[in-house]
DNA sequence: ACCGATGGGTTGACATTGTCAACTAGATAG
DNA sequence: CTATCTAGTTGACAATGTCAACCCATCGGT
């Protein structure tokens, strides 16, 4: 197999991507350095500058891409005829959650204030699908409303839980408590 | 009016404090230097070192205080006997989210991960207060539940609204009037 | 088959920044 | 009055983001 060079570009800005998006988990936003992104990659320290303008450009590409990851799940979970709203409801927030809690630098970094055009559009792309489920729980008219305090309400819970102020001591109850309770409230409507 | 040496020092400290929390409100992270926080603080770079640990330190220190204002408020607004609870609770809230809007950079320090221990303590402080208020609306054994879901709510709005994830033509809906079907859903039970 | 151009990659250099060690000097305790 | 303590300063250093100059393999046109 032979590779030309646009596809060996296309490798390493992957394997950059790859390599910025390990570190961020493994060490924090402190531990990706442009110099150890490139030597995980195999290439030097400036060779990110090729392919993206600077180190903010270069994690802006990796939140893109993890809102992306969600958005196809989300798009593919709207589509199954199989499984009922209520379920898929479910699993968009846990994809959520997950993201929030085995990769809580990597959740951090996709709600940097303010995100970019790049990131907004690829967060924005699991909107549709979210709303449409609800709108068969909820009624079209009222789907925004109450995406809205879902969204909102499963991100402040990261947020708190991973900024340790959210435990089950101190407030009698914990995440999924927390939305089976908000869950219920929208159910009864 | 003489001063002492430790009266100088506290003021040096306070400086420091100050300094380091205007420079992140006026240009976010980026722009606390240590060597810019001493320069506005009148000191020299190497200054902080003799009241923080660290960088770190100095910005724990920074957070802390602005949770410990909070809680002031908190416990002021919950001891009068005047204001209604549904006005303390609404204005517990609204002090918040003032806080995340007019002071972005400052919301982010406070709810960064993982806190240490100074921070929750401090923000744990308006929780005593904020139960309570929560008490009289909803009854003991519900208040914790609720008053978990309502803070993770808030700073979920704030954070979304922050990165320019939840706006009205996206949603249809904005802070207050999440707040409001939030509060109403409460009111119901 | 040659040749100039293009663009990915490397390396040297520099400014910024956090941090430490050595040092100074003014206040304080005895 | 002296010894001590400590806030504060300064020089130095390593790490890091970034730019400029350079190298060279590939590719399109002739």
């Amino acid at each position: 197999m032979v590779i030309s060079r646009v596809e060996s570009a296309a490798a390493t800005r992957r394997s950059l991507l790859d390599a910025a998006a390990g570190l961020l988990d493994e060490g924090g936003p402190e531990a990706v350095t442009l110099r150890e992104v490139g030597a995980r990659a195999g290439v030097s320290r400036g060779a990110p500058y090729r392919h993206f303008v600077d180190k903010g450009d270069l994690l802006t590409a990796v939140a893109a891409e993890a809102w992306d990851r969600l958005a196809d799940r989300a798009v593919e979970l709207a589509a199954d005829p199989l499984t009922p709203a209520e379920e898929k409801l479910r699993k968009m927030l846990a994809g959520l959650l997950a993201v929030g809690r085995e990769q809580p630098h990597l959740y951090r970094l996709m709600h940097q204030a303010p995100a970019g055009d790049e990131v907004l559009r690829a967060a924005s792309r699991s909107q549709g699908p979210f709303v449409a489920v609800l709108s068969d729980l909820v009624g079209e008219d009222q789907a925004h409303r109450y995406g809205a305090l879902l969204l909102t309400s499963v991100h402040g819970i990261i947020g708190m839980e991973a900024s340790g102020q959210l435990t089950a001591d101190k407030w009698h109850t914990d995440a999924d408590d927390i939305l089976t309770l908000l869950t219920g409230m929208i159910g009864d409507r």
